[in-house]
DNA sequence: TGTATATATTTCATATATGTACTATCTAAG
DNA sequence: CTTAGATAGTACATATATGAAATATATACA
């Protein structure tokens, strides 16, 4: 049935060989793995016709939703979640196909403005029907209250995560 | 507090400016990429002194979690989530190293067989005690009431992911 | 048997991501 | 001022991943 029986099988041999393995802990990443390959997959996929990949319409979305449509290069990256040197790729490569434009900030000389132009607000636009569609396909029939727990726990985890 | 505290009102605004986006789809999703990015990067570190990267260590874990320590290209592939071009060239460099050995198949000649080696499985259960140290560390000071939620439905979202 | 189709793996060109070192600018302490 | 140290961004070499086509073998069935 589940793709993951067979992760769980391996675990439990893997506990058998050495049995100090944290069977939850590591449950809990694989599970985080395998769902965010396929989310990342299944966007690939619907994005391509807009000559966009993932990365990039989540830099795309992250200027979408910041009042004036503008941030900085470093903003950017964690908002992303992506290292800033492939945000200068990624960035120029958005720039060189209109979507964004990269201007000196006045404000502070060392600093670099990444704003969304006309035309990638209207790229976004025409694609966002199909990312909600999408969207609402992934979590399918999932009770809300199973959304809002999802969301809390992960949420929780994410935190521990940054606890350092 | 929160890293993630930026990404939901990035949200709240996107919903302004289109009121169709699924807020909770979305959330999850952003949650699922910030925890799996955090994780990949902390595993790379602590790998990093024993000559291996996260990719290279989820495959020889599949091997290790396997009776025979013995698997096939594809059903590596599916256990460790990477596409089979990669698992070709991930493959042969843990081969160059001398921790898997690749093998024809004679049950089906199209067939190769992965093994780990003697030193694969000394490699393995000589980082095996900074990855369960790291693992424990990860998830830190959840409750195990929410490990157990938590696990329950990532399992649900991933079938659901999977129900095409 | 022979032929069509499916499966397993690899090759190769290309796309994507990273670490490190570098330049420019800013801030603050003396 | 001016100098030391922080911060912002980029360049470049290298590492990593992908899609699509190619190769070899297996299976089904006419």
């Amino acid at each position: 049935m589940s793709s993951f029986l067979p992760t769980e099988q391996r675990l439990a041999v893997t506990r058998q060989r050495y049995p100090a393995f944290p069977r939850d802990a590591a449950v809990l990443i694989r599970l985080i793995k395998h769902i965010y390959k396929r989310v990342q997959d299944d966007a690939n996929a619907m994005l391509r016709p807009y000559g966009i990949n993932h990365p990039e319409y989540n830099l795309l979305m992250m200027l979408y939703g910041t009042e004036g449509y503008t941030l900085h290069p470093t903003e950017l990256a964690d908002a992303a979640g992506e290292k800033s040197a492939n945000i200068t790729r990624l960035t120029n490569e958005l720039a060189d196909k209109g979507l964004i434009a990269r201007n000196a900030s006045d404000e502070d000389r060392r600093k670099v403005t990444l704003t969304l132009t006309d035309q990638g607000v209207a790229l976004i636009e025409s694609f966002l029907p199909d990312v909600c569609a999408l969207l609402e396909h992934q979590v399918g029939d999932l009770q809300s209250r199973d959304v809002v727990q999802l969301e809390r726990l992960l949420k929780k985890f994410l935190d521990q995560l940054e606890r350092e």
